[in-house]
DNA sequence: TCCGTAGCGGAATAGAGATTCCGGTTCCGG
DNA sequence: CCGGAACCGGAATCTCTATTCCGCTACGGA
């Protein structure tokens, strides 16, 4: 791929995320092409359509939050997942502004199977390292995660202090029956 | 107005509610249209547009909360929040097919705060009534209210247990300094 | 430097869906 | 039971935007 490919190939990735934050779904292609400096042509050769562009967001950020499992996983005592939780939170935040449109779209199951697996283990590990209480589940842990998501990525909502909201709910799984 | 006019009117809050929950905000006027039974030119002569069809199913459910928020205030005892808080749990349940399109657009400002003063005073009745810790402040029970209406209305993902989410939550506000 | 080719821009096309309009129908007071 | 005001249905119109197409341009290997 020539080099000048290259270079407008990220710009639409960055522009893509920018005007889609902006104006949601309603953005129009002829905008992020404009917004990344390209003729909409040329974003056409590099997504087949604009469903591709956005999976292919969708795919980037999945794949840093699949990171960022490994990296707590390698740590060997209890406090990965909650490390853990605080790096979604932030991923969420950098990515609030064009994250609810992902949301609308079913993630690659097979990504999203492996963290719920990653996610199961550091569970089980805060559980033994008494992070959270024993009654603690898989579940509960995820839907701490859909609701991080919900209050960051809200459209409309007034901006929450989420890691005010994480340390409440940890608290609350650590000391509920 | 006609009896027939009022029967559709009803009919077509109804159809919208159900085609805007299945198809999200791509739903068009003309399937709306037919699930009331009725012709496009029908839903035009009561509602101006599409953006009005939603706009009053966005107060028709605000008026719910608002209604439930009198009638906690109503409750003598401290647990008058934890109630209203079940409540809402269920009217975004109830509403959860719709109610992300409603997120999207901004709620009549003087019903907001209406709810958000009654949530202040419900908020400082179960502090004093040691339902939950004296560090709770009521932008930690709006952000509550906000992971409830994010993990019961997430479009994708799977159903949530939210009274269970509900319930540790108030642990970690009863617990957490 | 020169040529062939990957790339590019953006006008034109195609299609979807919101909104309008008006000839027919259906209520309902008298 | 009648007349006419209210209503209704749905075809036609209007707009907006995704996607295609093709003549023109900018790399980069020889």
């Amino acid at each position: 791929m020539r080099i000048d490919a290259q270079r407008n190939h990220g710009r639409i990735l960055e522009a893509a995320r920018e005007v889609l934050g902006e104006s949601g779904a309603h953005a129009s292609m002829e905008e992020i092409a404009a917004r990344a400096g390209v003729g909409v042509g040329t974003v056409y050769r590099r997504f087949a359509s604009k469903d591709a562009l956005i999976d292919e967001l969708l795919r980037l950020a999945l794949g840093e939050l699949t990171a960022a499992c490994e990296l707590a996983l390698a740590r060997p005592d209890g406090h990965g997942l909650e490390d853990l939780l605080r790096t979604f939170g932030q991923s969420f935040a950098d990515h609030s502004r064009y994250a609810s449109l992902l949301l609308e779209r079913p993630a690659d199951p097979a990504a999203s199977a492996r963290i719920r697996v990653a996610i199961g283990e550091l569970t089980a590990r805060a559980v033994a390292a008494g992070t959270v209480g024993p009654q603690a589940r898989l579940d509960d842990v995820m839907a701490l995660i859909a609701a991080l998501r919900g209050i960051i990525q809200a459209p409309s909502a007034a901006p929450v202090d989420w890691p005010r909201f994480l340390t409440i709910h940890l608290a609350g799984l650590r000391a509920a029956g």
